[in-house]
DNA sequence: CGTCAGGTTGATTAGGATCAACACAGGTGG
DNA sequence: CCACCTGTGTTGATCCTAATCAACCTGACG
């Protein structure tokens, strides 16, 4: 996979600029988090944090997908965030790291040491409202998800989580509601069973049962057309109050 | 139920002052507060605020115990966050509500008209970062149930929730790890089963199960005495790794 | 006294977990 | 080039946990 050449990149010219904790900077915001910066890579499978460790650094995603888990001590596994590019990972003011990081894809995260990070949020209003901001949204979207897993049947997981993948790969031909829609799966089946909360044999079922019912086609194992996104909503019990 | 006399009172009184989002606040801030804040109560059972509707004022629970809850359309509900004092409800720069609320006790509420809270948000730094503190605290707690609702069996979920309720509700003379201890559920059980992804009859049953088994005592029906808090930290598989 | 909300317990069912076999693609090394 | 391995995915058989359906209990309250 062909990384975008970032490193050493302005963040002028960063593909997350407007979406990320720096979306809401100016100028001279953006020029004292230039000079803390620096860029990191990871391969697929790679761990980026462990939980337990000491967060010496805070990072957003710039590219690529990473999973965000907790494990028990007998090894039962969840996923507990999907992260994807301008995804902010860490919690500035702790000192330990409550979640392990793993990167899913290739992935390049743009990162800040944690002291100067914190320090920059005491006099950056503009930086802690935007952490503020995303952090509230991805609590409603934690919220979301455990609504999910206590009560969502098998299938209406699956649907779920391929409605959110394709409303959140937003490439900008996304206009209204489309007729069809074709999707890049990042996760494994695997992956997938420890987001939904099921074992991976039982996606791999459900997955097979919509294509037999011609709600998904698949086209190998990752990529997934949805021919109706209207039909599939209808199994994944998903009601936007035009909240989200 | 007697409430303690909080409507009016000056904030340097109030019982959640220092643990609420008003919990940086200096004096000059704590005035201005004060100018744009109400009380308002809540019987058991009454609704705070229901999703979808416009989200008019955002708020701090002083008394009491509140749950925040989505349902499906078909009836199934789930609970995704227990309201204790100083927790803070609403979403600043939302526009519509996203969460059912519903008072479980006797609830006392700190309100702010989201407007002028929004605009104090933006010139208050004490406030906004307070505020993602929180935001990033619950996420974190969230993200704990997630891994709860997604794969621990009805006995571990009983057991954590025995042990979350007992840790929130500190008592000042928790000094380390006592050899019993006694906790008040402000909850039914279908509450329990909301919050747990179970049913109630379920609940009911793992209750007897660890009473049998002489990991609780049941004094009528909303005291638990738990003899042995380590026994029962070792049913709920929790894992703190000095994070919480 | 009857009603009703909250709670317990029993019998049965079902959805998903578990255990197991196999398919298939992509490397790797002889 | 082929044999082999490994990671990923599918499918089948069986089991088990928790859901469902149902009866009954208790205490509070008009």
């Amino acid at each position: 996979m062909q990384l975008p050449n970032v490193s050493g990149d302005r963040c002028a010219a960063c593909p997350i600029r407007h979406r990320a904790v720096c979306a809401t900077c100016d100028d001279t915001e953006l020029a004292a988090l230039e000079k803390i910066k620096y860029y990191r890579s990871y391969t697929p499978g790679q761990p980026i944090m462990w939980r337990g460790d000491p967060m010496d650094y805070v990072a957003s995603v710039v590219v690529g997908t990473a999973r965000l888990e907790r494990t028990l001590e007998d090894g039962r596994k969840q996923m507990v965030g999907l992260l994807l590019p301008s995804d902010f990972i860490g919690r500035p003011g702790r000192e330990v790291i409550s979640h392990d990081v793993t990167a899913v894809t290739d992935v390049t995260l743009c990162c800040f040491r944690r002291k100067p990070f914190e320090r920059m949020l005491n006099d950056t209003p503009h930086l802690s409202q935007r952490l503020m901001e995303m952090a509230l949204d991805e609590l409603d979207a934690a919220r979301d998800w455990m609504l999910l897993l206590g009560r969502k049947t098998a299938r209406e997981k699956i649907a779920s989580l391929l409605l959110l993948i394709h409303k959140r790969s937003d490439r900008p031909d996304n206009l209204g509601h489309q007729s069809s829609a074709e999707i890049e799966l990042p996760l494994t089946r695997e992956d997938m069973s420890n987001y939904l909360g099921l074992t991976l044999e039982t996606v791999s079922r459900q997955f097979s049962k919509l294509k037999k019912e011609g709600l998904i086609v698949l086209e190998g194992n990752r990529t997934v057309m949805i021919p109706d996104p209207e039909a599939l909503r209808l199994e994944a019990e998903i009601d936007d109050v035009a909240i989200e």
